[in-house]
RNA sequence: GGUCACGUGGCCGAGUGGCUAGGCAGAGGUCUGCAAAACCUCGUACAGCGGUUCGACUCCGCUCGUGACCUCCA
């Protein structure tokens, strides 16, 4: 669009440790393949600043003017358990201790994770792929890289073969591990009679008969191994190479690593050209887990029913609280984090309704093609939200300053302002008003003007106390009146 | 134990070899009949100890502290 949005961006790529210029393969088409939750259990708040952190990504690279495919999976073949040999996932661990149906705690989860999602705002992927349509592939993947030498079978599961690989091609490049580390120092190998190494990791699994979800293959009656969905949904839907792939830091190793080392043993090349990992959310400095119990779902946070939270806190709120982090940095959460967060967060938003009800003036006393250009390089910059939410606050300090007639914008630098701080603020950051001020009522919104108009009576009659009480009254209904030099304006709080 | 991060003012959080991050909270002021809102001003913060440098919060080393990964987790 604007020359401003041809900047290159920057994306700090995780697999070379450094801030790379972001050049997709095919401009202006950009494949971007994010790791999904696995649905056998609610998400937690963690995930969700994941995937709002590529949501973020999603909207910038969209309004910057790329094509973007948008593919995040749905996990619902349940990852092994530590315990290889007890053959049971997660999805059928659920679905026994629930009694259901594995594909009912399939469902059930997935809408409850849609549902999550939608609540804050983040957009839905071009393509949800799922393990369970994908078994196809899965299984094709698994010949090919048991064609390639990379892989055996044994006992009716094949295992990719680590040590062989990382001898002949490179193992442990974006974890930063050392193969002879690794091989030193690995853990007990119970249960693990089938591997020829403990480093090795499944790739399909045999099923026992007691095993829920389960498909027949050439090796047997089994299920798919833990990382290979996501090498054959993104291979299938974004190609051999593609340019973004994304997911929580705690995926790196072995997940990550292991899909690269299946691509390559599949297909003969890296399957990734940038690699970007968000960070934790932690709670009290820990990590926010499943495994600590120191996670709250999303719906806990917003009714505030935890013992950790002091209150509820709106969806929209812990949205813009995640966006003045940086994602590549920990973020803590806190209740007072939340509220300084919520405030800000109403600040800015009053600003953006005052700034319709701006009046231009005949002379600019803020440079906003300044301001915009601050906005476009920050979050050129490898995602910086955290500073153009800074550059937001100082357009809101011009808008209350023109509001009060202490500075000047002209018309055409007001329509300016107007549509850098709906950009921003709308699409690109996902914020969404979170009072409906567009269906007000229109007879509530007359009751208030007429109580304003009684109150207005008492004042010029310098009668205090009956306009005190009205305004106090009205406090008491959750209306907040606001003396201004135009008039009196209301607000819900 | 191995590997890797991080440690910024009351809280949350950017950033940088020398130039105000920002938000919230707090203090003072302007406006107002009062209040709310808004605006202006204010905190000389960068774990500790050394080193490099004209100059380091920013680079290097050590120490302390915290965390992550090494096992399922975003």
């Amino acid at each position: 669009m604007s020359e401003l949005r041809k900047l290159p961006f920057q994306l700090t790529n995780t697999l070379t440790r450094r801030k790379e210029e972001f050049v997709p393969a095919a401009p202006p088409h950009v494949g971007l393949y994010v790791c999904g939750p696995t649905v056998y259990s609610d998400v937690h708040l963690g995930n969700v600043r994941t995937f709002t952190m590529f949501d973020l990504l999603y909207r910038w690279l969209t309004h910057i003017g790329y094509k973007v495919r948008y593919v995040r999976n749905i996990t619902d073949v349940g990852h092994l358990l530590g315990d290889a040999a007890d053959g049971e996932d997660r999805i059928s661990k659920g679905a026994r201790a629930e009694k259901l149906e594995p594909m009912e705690v399939v469902q059930k989860y997935t809408n409850g994770f849609h549902a999550v999602m939608r609540q804050f705002n983040n957009l839905d992927p071009s393509i949800e792929p799922t393990a369970t349509g994908h078994l196809i592939e899965q299984i094709g993947m698994v010949e090919r890289i048991l064609k390639s030498g990379y892989a055996y079978e044994t006992n009716g599961s094949v295992y990719f073969d680590v040590p062989k690989f990382a001898a002949e091609q490179s193992y442990g490049e974006l974890s930063g591990r050392k193969i002879d580390e690794l091989l030193a120092n690995t853990r007990g190998t119970e249960g693990q009679a089938e591997k020829r190494n403990p480093l090795d990791f499944a790739i399909w699994k045999n099923a026992e008969p007691e095993h829920l979800m389960k498909w027949p293959s050439p090796w047997g009656i089994g299920f798919p191994g833990w990382h290979l969905e996501c090498s054959v949904m993104s291979t299938k839907y974004l190609g051999r190479t593609f340019d973004i792939h994304g997911g929580g830091m705690d995926l790196k190793f072995p997940h990550h690593e292991c899909e690269i080392a299946q691509s390559v043993a599949a297909d003969g090349q890296q399957p990734v050209r940038y690699w970007m990992h968000t960070n934790m959310l932690t709670v009290n400095g820990r990590k926010m887990s499943k495994s600590e119990g120191n996670g709250f779902t999303p719906e806990e946070l917003v009714s505030g029913d935890h013992k950790l939270l002091e209150r509820g806190y709106g969806p929209m709120t812990v949205r813009f609280f995640m966006l003045q982090c940086h994602y590549a940095s920990t973020l803590d959460f806190s209740n007072e984090a939340l509220q300084a967060a919520e405030r800000g967060l109403e600040r800015l938003m009053d600003a953006l309704d005052r700034l319709d009800a701006s009046k231009p003036g005949d002379r600019d006393d803020a440079d906003i093609p300044g301001l915009e250009q601050r906005c476009y390089d920050a979050m050129n910059d490898d995602l910086n939200s955290p500073v153009m939410i800074a550059e937001l606050f100082e357009a809101v300090r011009i808008v209350n300053s023109v509001h009060d007639g202490k500075q000047q914008l002209t018309s055409v630098s007001l329509e300016r302002l107007r549509r850098l701080m709906r950009s921003m603020v709308y699409d690109v950051l996902g914020i969404l008003p979170e009072r409906a001020t567009g269906d007000v009522d229109t007879v509530l919104d007359g009751l208030v003007q007429e109580f304003i108009r009684l109150r207005m009576e008492a004042k010029a009659k310098r009668d205090f106390a009956t306009s005190d009480a009205i305004r106090d009254r009205l406090i008491g209904l959750g209306i907040q009146l606001k003396d201004t030099k135009d008039g009196t304006t209301w607000e819900r709080v």
